[in-house]
Parts: structure tokens; C-alpha cells; sequence
DNA sequence: GTTGTTATGGACTGTATAGTCCATAAACAG
DNA sequence: CTGTTTATGGACTATACAGTCCATAACAAC
């Protein structure tokens, strides 16, 4: 047998995820990466390749993790508006009051990734897809409670909802005014009756 | 006298501008930015001052660019819903067909500066400010006119309307499909009647 | 022309960067 | 204890980068 890893790596990859979401890609250097995970540059080199490839890998990370949180505020036992509204003030709160104002991680680097990079931008793009997934299944359960009428077309409102959740978390980086972040998720919910 | 300028700076302007707009900032050169202006270090330094003095006045002149050309499209003689779809297909159209997929230089830019840079991120809500104000007026006349319920907020509708372009742009990046796209424009404007 | 002034080209600098490499450490099998 | 295998620290490399500098060019005034 060999020597034994001195880390974990999922725990790594958590922090280097935490990282580019902060920075973004660019920006943030090796040495960062490196004083972040607390790992040297050999692990961090044989444990995942390039930092391009930490990049993919904390893209899916970042996915794995948020969207059981997402789901699990859109399982609440409340009418599905108040539901999307919930979602919607705990994103704002961060915006406000958390570490926040990084935005969205999917947003941030599918804004920053090069659209040369189609792999990178396949691997947002599943990202995104997958919260939509998640919208979807809210928005298909509350239709058959009756809440929705019976013709809505939640695959095109889950889009909706997703590019406009990106939209209010991007506005709210550089604009960070709770009432004006709350009247732009109140419109938007005002598509849920 | 003194030797004249050989070049004009607005045009160099632009064309840093388009620079940035594709590659985002960290990710352009000094010598990307001298081979597209046409210009040498010497005089793009004495001229801008330095690269992020470059980009900022790069964010400002984007503003000054976009927003005559989307006023040009709500002042059209149509119901407002058909003047804000007519600029969403737009924007889709740039999107699927254009040189595209480089989202909108504000959303950008927004996306990939960092949170500490206070001036920058100002400009960049500056320049979605004043789209804003463009929409509103266009929604104000329209509430004027009766086609909007006289009780309407254009201030939030305006908002709404632009961080939906914001989230419709984004996800244009990464997903450019025509039918995902206009589905997601639809669904922001049935806001408008 | 000569002088004064600004513009330009392009070499130059110091630094920061992604990625490599190797000597050594830590484990276990025999 | 010996040998094998993998992990680690950190020095090292080659490159790319933002920004500087200066000799020279291009103009106008006189």
C-alpha cells in the first residue's frame, strides 16, 4: 500500500468552488487555490489535473449542492407563489446582508467563459437545466393541486423562472437595494396564479 | 504646434470596447487592445491612462451606444407589448445569428468584476440605470395612452423588464435556442397588458 | 531651416502566472 | 527491516502580462 491522502476532496473542491465563485476563473490564481484547499500544487495538480478542470468539476459541485437547498424550499407545504417568494427572499437576503453580491456561480461563469469554450459552457448550461428541472417538478406538482390552471405550461415557466431568478441575482451584484430587488421578484412571481 | 493624432479615439474607442464585450476583462490583452485599436502602448497609455481607466470608459461608451438604438425600438408606433417584443427578438436574433453569444456588456461586466471594485460596479449600475430609465419612459407614455391600467408602477415594471433582458441574455449564452428563448420572452412580457 | 511640442513605435522591465519536477515522507506487504 | 507505492512540499521554469521609457517622427510657428 501507498501513502495515504492527508485531505479530502470533496472538501477541497468546496473551497475552490467558494473561490471561483468569489473571484471567477480568471482571476483567481493557483496560489489562491492552493492557500484556500491548504493543498500543495503537486496534489492539487495529481488530484484534479488543471485548473480548468477544478473549474468543470467545482461548476458541478456547486450544482450537486444548491439544488437539494432549492428544492427543498419549493417542497414547503405553501401555495406555490409563496413558495417561489421564499426561494426569491433568501436569495435576496444573501444579496443584502450574507457574504454575497457573487451572484450566482452558473451566471457568473456563463457570463466570464469565453463562448469558445463549448464544453465549459455545456456544463453551465446543464447546471442551469437542472434548477429548471427543479422548477419544473414544483410547478407541475401545484398544477395538479389545482393551483395552476390545468393548460399552464410549466416547462416554458420554469425557463421563465430560472432566467429571471439569474436576472434578479445578477441586478442585485451591483445594485444591492432590497426594495428594488423585491418589486423586480414581485413581478416576476406575479406570472403564479 | 505639436504632432497631430493620427487616429480617432472614439474609434478606438469602440473598438476596445468590442474587445472587452467578447473576452471579458481579465481575460483581454494590452496586446489584444493595441492590435484591434491599431494603436501602440505608447499611445493607448497616454490616451486612456491604463487598461481598467480603458474599460471603464468602455462601459460608458457601450451605454452611450445601446441606449439610443433602444429607445429608437420602443418609440415605434406599436402597443407596448409589441415594442418590448420587438426588442427581445432582437436581442434573441443577435443571439442565434449574430457574432453573439457575448451577452450584454453590462451583464458582463457586472458578472466578472470583483465586489470590491466600488467605481466600476457604480458605472456598470449607472448604465443599467439608465436602460432603465429608457423602459419607463416608454411604459409611461404607454400608461398615457391608456394601454397600460392607470395605477401601474412603471418604476418596478421598468426593473423587471430589465433584469429579465439581463436573465434572457445570460441564458442566451449558454443555451442559444430560438424556441427556449422566445418562451422565455413571452412569458416576461405577458407582464405588459 | 530651427525650435518647440506632442505622438508614435517598440524595446524594455519587473512581476505574476500556470504548470512541472524531484527529493522526501508515509503508509503497508512480505 | 526492506521494498513498493503513492502523497507531499516547495523549488523551479518558461511564459505572458501590465506598464514604462526613450529615441524619433510629424507637425506649426517663426
Amino acid at each position: 500500500m501507498a501513502r495515504p491522502r492527508e485531505f479530502n476532496t470533496d472538501t477541497a473542491l468546496d473551497r475552490a468552488m467558494e473561490m471561483f465563485w468569489s473571484k471567477g476563473y480568471e482571476a483567481t490564481t493557483l496560489d489562491d487555490l492552493c492557500e484556500v484547499t491548504g493543498l500543495s500544487r503537486s496534489s492539487l495538480y495529481a488530484t484534479f489535473g488543471s485548473k480548468r478542470s477544478l473549474l468543470l468539476r467545482s461548476v458541478d459541485r456547486y450544482v450537486e449542492k444548491r439544488n437539494p437547498r432549492i428544492a427543498e424550499i419549493l417542497a414547503r407545504p405553501l401555495p406555490i407563489r409563496d413558495a417561489f417568494a421564499a426561494l426569491a427572499r433568501q436569495f435576496i437576503d444573501q444579496i443584502i446582508a450574507g457574504p454575497g453580491r457573487r451572484g450566482c456561480f452558473l451566471g457568473n461563469c456563463a457570463a466570464e467563459l469565453p463562448r469558445s469554450d463549448r464544453a465549459a459552457l455545456a456544463r453551465v448550461r446543464h447546471g442551469l437545466e437542472s434548477t429548471e428541472a427543479t422548477f419544473r417538478q414544483a410547478l407541475a406538482q401545484a398544477r395538479t393541486c389545482g393551483e395552476l390552471p390545468s393548460g399552464t405550461d410549466v416547462d416554458t415557466l420554469a425557463r421563465f423562472l430560472m432566467a429571471g431568478f439569474q436576472g434578479l441575482r445578477l441586478v442585485g451584484k451591483v445594485n444591492p437595494n432590497r426594495a428594488v430587488l423585491e418589486g423586480i421578484s414581485t413581478t416576476m412571481l406575479q406570472c403564479l396564479k
